[in-house]
DNA sequence: TCAAATTCATTTGCATGCAAATTAGTGTCC
DNA sequence: GGACACTAATTTGCATGCAAATGAATTTGA
């Protein structure tokens, strides 16, 4: 009768958010196949605040550096965003969107929120917004 | 005055569910830092259930073929499973605890729910069992 | 029965993510 | 001014995760 027996892994939180963000990225890819979620949050952050030191954008959307230098470099592959030297700080790393990056998030910005809708779907609005509200008290 | 415009990044389903599990697994990694929070569903799921073929295991954790095989080797390598091939079905490979796995497991089982309950410390209890029945409806 | 479909496990490739260490540049404070 | 602390970016190592392809074994259905 040890506390083992207790433990009901489908009703952890963990577990169970785990799941959730399988299913929205599941639908993310299938509505938006041009960049991961990651990707698209990078972009987004770009697009609302403007050019970033690279370090900067990693905290503006909770990734460290190493994992910010990655979405980075896969971002200048794909031609979505530019660097540039910081010319007051030779540490930093200026990034912004390209024209073409630019472009692409006025195309399918709307379907970001498409795919936030549809992640909601199974709730009604009410839900829906109870929910967000009582996940951001987890941040 | 394009939909990009409206596109409010913290406020998105994905991108809060993302910083919330970064928080989660954090806090798991503290108080459990024997094994990852996946190495642990599989730790339980075997408690629980037994031994399964490792597909089996991997459906019964919401993971993939790929991806459940690299979180058995782990745990093969840390002694907290064993495999054996299956006689009546010769392409299945039968994942169960061994010893050393479910002693460790039920060490710290109970810890496991409490980084559950640390993570929904900011929540009163009604609003964590709220938040649990919302998330669950959109698994 | 036996060909086709399915399942199991594996492998490769790619994209997150974090920890820790390193190098280079900047700021602080005595 | 110079030691010291801090920050920026990079690199390495490790652990998830999924897609797609492969080969072997099993099941299904005409």
């Amino acid at each position: 009768m040890s506390q083992a027996d207790d433990y009901q892994l489908d009703t952890q939180i963990g577990y169970i958010l785990r799941r959730v963000t399988q299913r929205h990225i599941a639908l993310f890819a299938q509505m938006i196949p041009d960049v991961t979620t990651t990707q698209f949050a990078v972009l987004a952050r770009l697009y609302q605040h403007g050019p970033l030191s690279q370090n900067q954008l990693g905290r503006a959307v909770a990734l460290d550096a190493a994992t910010i230098k990655g979405v980075v470099d896969r971002l200048l592959t794909g031609g979505l965003v530019q660097t540039e030297a910081d010319l007051t700080d030779r540490r930093r790393l200026t990034v912004s969107l390209s024209d073409a990056g630019a472009t692409l998030f006025q195309r399918i910005a709307a379907d970001g929120l498409r795919v936030s809708n549809r992640t909601l779907d199974p709730l009604s609005r009410t839900e829906g917004a109870q929910l967000l509200a009582l996940l951001t008290r987890l941040i």
